[in-house]
RNA sequence: GCCGGGAUGGCGGAACUGGUAUACGCAGCAGACUCAAAAUCUGCCGGCCGCAAGGCCAUGCGGGUUCGAUUCCCGCUCCCGGCACCA
């Protein structure tokens, strides 16, 4: 007999697979297609465990099509542009470019190990210039349309290394190199309006019934749609010239207008007009302005700050009530949010009323609801509910509820030219130039005389050089004289190329329609129109909302220059979950943290169960416990599939990352159990072949009604199982398919092997059990499949048949019944399985356990759920 | 802080539409085989009380709806993801 070698059957397995060439995918008119994708991964240097749960997800969703008739594409490509390249160079002394195509030689070598039915002809790499030359040709499209502009952003600025930091770069407020406090800045760079597609990207939500709701729930927050307010108060604020500053208005948005007779006070931004005229003559508001300027651009830093404020010593004037209002500047106002200044109503805004507590500003309450008390001081929720409240203290608007009180209002500030209602969106535009090397290049160049002018279409692509060692200070491009120079493409007189670069995520927003044609001569061609949409996208739930959302919009700017004919890319998205290990730490007397390997260190429990921190295996020295977090390098807490793939083949590691857990919930990594996988698989292959001959001889057809009872049962166990399997496939649930498979296997073992049609259920069940786990373990699959001569009878497994429940064999005279009592459980009912409600109602009244438990009491009611259970109420 | 999600035995998890909670596996315990170990096989395996029959409790915590709640509703706790320059 044959042992269970992995590594010789893979290799087998994957040479056949290459022989034939079998996962090529051409477009076949008329024949069902589906087209499938995992979110293409960053060449970080080797695959994580997070790319081999979701190529698995993918693989075996393929597979199982194939088997099932689909003309199926998997293509996979690189995420080969962004900052760990220039972090990497930095550190190692190699060019981005190759470190980058190392790595990408590297995963793609292992993803090969794994035996992933990817069509290779169709790769693609972000940083390959036949790929992002159509990113700077859209570019050039957009900017023509308008949809791409110019205008100031603010970023993370390092004082020290003279750099644009990313968030990544900034902790606590400090350059990741340099430790300096981060200062605000605000440079010129381009946006994408994708704010004129803000209506239609929340409108589409509700026709993608294939996406998972959280996701849909999570864009439509982010696009953030609300209707308000905006009106202005006036004032008589003018600057040194003796000019208006800002025609005498200052503009602010609310969506709670019902509230503004509760105005107390105003904020501004520091970097607001107002700001700044009143901070020319005032050093001490002058010096809070210039605080406000350091820490991060980040808004979960924004959000989470202490709130501090400082008079202006500025009033305007309430618009309705005329009353005298105190401008005071805020650290959390934001100037690039509508217009960079906000209301102050501190009795029915949480923040605002800490605001004015800390500051002993004025409570004014406007709002109350019948049966709630109102306090200035302890903050209550329902000080913030629209929907049950009514005006008070609001004069001619008193009595009435939030959106009468709009409605009022709106139109009296109409009347007065000073306000009017208008819908919002907290989605605000894509701005995708980045101060870094490793991207693509902005097809711009400066020229004194002409400004920015586009690079012509024929001049594309601007080549990237790939020999730049980036060392920290800013964007090695700016001193490449050979990419800087060129002549101005409008007056011809000597010019500089833009050295910005493009947002990694214009890369990502589209490849998907590159793979469909990756040769083509256009940005995408016909074949782009067989594939797309993408039936199945598959990547982490933390691409919920950016990456999807700009490839969203994306698809719907090619549609509008008519590239495309979707409206949206992705059909059905299966957003897989996290995969998590323990982190581990130790802060260094430096201020250095170092991160322990988990498997080098055991857990200290408290009290409670939790763990509070552990201890060192090698000397056991305490280190500090972080909680749960995604795999990741720095944090020293990946496991390194390879080892596994290793150690047990490729198919043990598919099989336990599909067993593990549901393909959407996150996976926290346990070593235990990748044995149990191993195991299994050798359990299938021995038991396999030590059937080889009896499957072999069993070729006939077999009438089951001669089988024994024990075979019988067995049989209706298996048919039942594979039923339950094809739901699970159906619905993306592959550890209960892996479940499914070994209920099979338990089933046929359990089998005596004499008893009349043992045989011909050993044919059948390793026949069905093989293909029903082959999209998770394919080379195993593929081994037994020829082992026991099922190639010749079915063609090759890859295109051989799906397995059929047979009806026939899940019959059963006699079916057994919950007795619940009370809503207990108290014993079971057998009953024929043709027995109506009044039947299994008899039945139930006549149970032992019945009179048991009723003690005679009277029966109130009795409920039967037909095939589950009958519940007796006394 | 804001938005989204999660919590089920010692562990990973299952339970489809409100209907037997803990399928399947891991770990553990006992036994078989073996000179022995490994491997393999068989059995047991949520907690408490009980000789047993059986009973009670249990799906993060506190309430509610229902004949019946892991599932629906309200209020919490903790954890995870995202927050626009990590990808």
């Amino acid at each position: 007999m044959k042992p269970f070698q992995p590594a010789e059957i893979e290799a087998a397995a994957q040479a056949a697979w290459t022989a034939a060439d079998a996962y090529r995918a051409t477009e076949k008119p008329g024949a069902k297609k589906f087209y499938c994708v995992s979110m293409l991964p960053y060449p970080s240097g080797k695959l994580h465990m997070g790319h081999v749960r979701n190529y698995t997800i993918n693989d075996v969703m393929y597979r199982h099509l194939r088997m099932n008739g689909w003309n199926v594409l998997m293509p996979m490509g690189w995420d080969a542009f962004g900052l760990p390249a220039e972090n990497a160079a930095m550190k190692n002394g190699i060019a981005p470019a190759k470190w980058t195509y190392d790595n990408i030689a590297t995963m793609k070598k292992q993803m090969q190990a794994m035996g992933l039915a990817i069509d290779w002809s169709r790769e693609v790499a972000a940083c390959d210039p036949g790929y992002y030359k159509w990113n700077q040709w859209l570019f050039l499209k957009m900017l023509e349309r308008g949809i791409a502009y110019r205008k100031t952003q603010v970023v993370n600025w390092d004082p020290v290394d003279r750099t644009v930091l990313a968030n990544e770069q900034v902790i606590d407020g400090r350059g990741w190199r340099t430790g300096a406090v981060v200062e605000k800045r605000e440079i010129p760079g381009y946006y994408l309006r994708i704010t004129d597609y803000a209506e239609e990207l929340l409108a589409y939500l509700d026709r993608m019934p294939g996406w998972p709701e959280r996701v849909k729930t999570m864009q439509a927050n982010w696009i953030g749609k609300s209707q308000g307010v905006r009106f202005a108060f006036t004032h008589d604020i003018r600057d040194a010239a003796g000019k208006l500053i800002g025609d005498g208005r200052m503009y602010v948005f609310t969506t709670r207008a019902d509230t503004i007779m509760g105005v107390t006070f105003c904020a501004v931004a520091p970097e607001h007009p107002l700001a700044a005229h009143a901070a020319a003559s005032n050093p001490k508001l002058a010096a809070f302005v210039d605080e406000c300027r350091r820490g991060s651009v980040m808004e979960a830093d924004l959000a989470t700050m202490e709130k501090k404020g400082m008079p202006t010593g500025l009033v305007v004037i309430h618009p309705l009530t005329g009353a005298k209002v105190e401008v005071w500047v805020g650290n959390y106002v934001l100037i690039g949010y509508g217009d960079g200044a906000v209301m102050g109503v501190p009795a029915h805004d949480e923040r605002d009323l800490a605001f004015a507590q800390k500051y002993g500003l004025p409570v004014r309450q406007v709002i109350a609801i019948d049966g709630e008390s109102f306090s200035a001081t302890a903050w209550q929720p329902w000080y913030e509910d629209k929907q049950r409240g009514k005006c008070v203290n609001s004069g001619k608007y008193d009595g009435l509820p939030y959106a009468g009180a709009v409605d009022a209002i709106a139109a009296d500030l109409a009347a007065k030219g000073q306000g009017e209602k208008q819908t919002t969106f907290r989605l605000r535009d894509w701005g995708i130039s980045r101060q870094r090397y490793w991207g693509t290049p902005i097809p711009i160049v400066h020229c004194n005389d002409c400004g920015t002018v586009p690079v012509p279409e024929k001049d594309l692509p601007v080549v990237l050089p790939e020999d730049c060692i980036p060392d920290g200070t800013g964007n090695p491009l700016n001193k490449r004289e050979d990419f800087l120079r060129v002549d101005c493409p409008r007056c011809g007189k000597p010019a500089r190329r833009e050295t910005d670069t493009m947002d990694t995520f214009v890369d990502s927003s589209w490849y998907y329609m590159r793979y469909t044609c990756p040769d083509a001569k256009t940005m995408v061609d016909g074949r782009n129109d067989y594939w797309m949409p993408m039936d199945q996208y598959i990547g982490g739930i933390e691409h919920a909302i950016l990456h999807l959302l700009y490839a969203r919009f994306w698809t719907k700017v090619m549609r509008d220059l008519g590239l495309v004919k979707i409206d949206e890319p992705f059909t059905r998205l299966l957003t897989q979950g996290m995969v998590l290990n323990h982190i581990y730490s130790r802060t260094g007397a430096g201020g250095g943290v170092e991160y322990f390997w988990p498997d080098d260190v055991l857990n200290v429990h408290g009290d409670d169960g939790r763990i509070v921190g552990a201890k060192l295996k090698s000397d056991g020295s305490r280190v500090d416990y972080g909680g749960l977090g995604t795999m990741s390098k720095s944090k020293n807490n990946g496991v390194d599939p390879q080892a596994l793939i290793d150690k047990y083949g490729a198919d043990t590691a598919r099989l336990f990352v599909m067993f593990a857990s549901h393909p959407e919930a996150s996976l926290e990594w346990s070593d235990a159990g990748v044995d149990g996988a191993h195991r299994f698989l050798k359990r299938l292959w021995t038991f396999a072949q030590a059937r080889k001959d009896t499957v072999r001889s069993a070729a006939g057809a077999f009438d089951w009604r001669d089988a024994a009872p024990a075979v019988k049962a067995a049989r209706r166990e298996l048919h039942l199982t594979l039923k339950q399997a094809d739901y699970d496939y159906e619905r993306v649930q592959y550890n209960t398919v892996v479940s499914a498979a070994m209920k099979m296997l338990n089933a046929l073992e359990a089998v005596p092997a004499d008893a009349a049609g043992a045989a011909a259920l050993a044919r059948e069940g390793l026949s069905m059990l093989i293909r029903v786990l082959y999209p998770v373990v394919p080379h195993t699959g593929w081994g037994l499949w020829q082992a026991l001569g099922f190639a010749t009878a079915h063609g090759d497994l890859l295109d051989a048949k799906w397995p059929a429940v047979d009806p026939a064999a899940l019959v059963q005279d006699e079916i057994e019944l919950v007795l619940q009592i009370n809503g207990k459980l108290r014993g079971k009912l057998v009953v024929p399985a043709a027995a109506d409600k009044a039947a299994i109602e008899a039945a139930a009244k006549a149970a032992p356990e019945v009179a048991k438990h009723t003690a005679g009491a009277a029966v109130k009611k009795v409920v039967v759920v037909p095939g589950r259970l009958v519940n007796v109420v006394v």
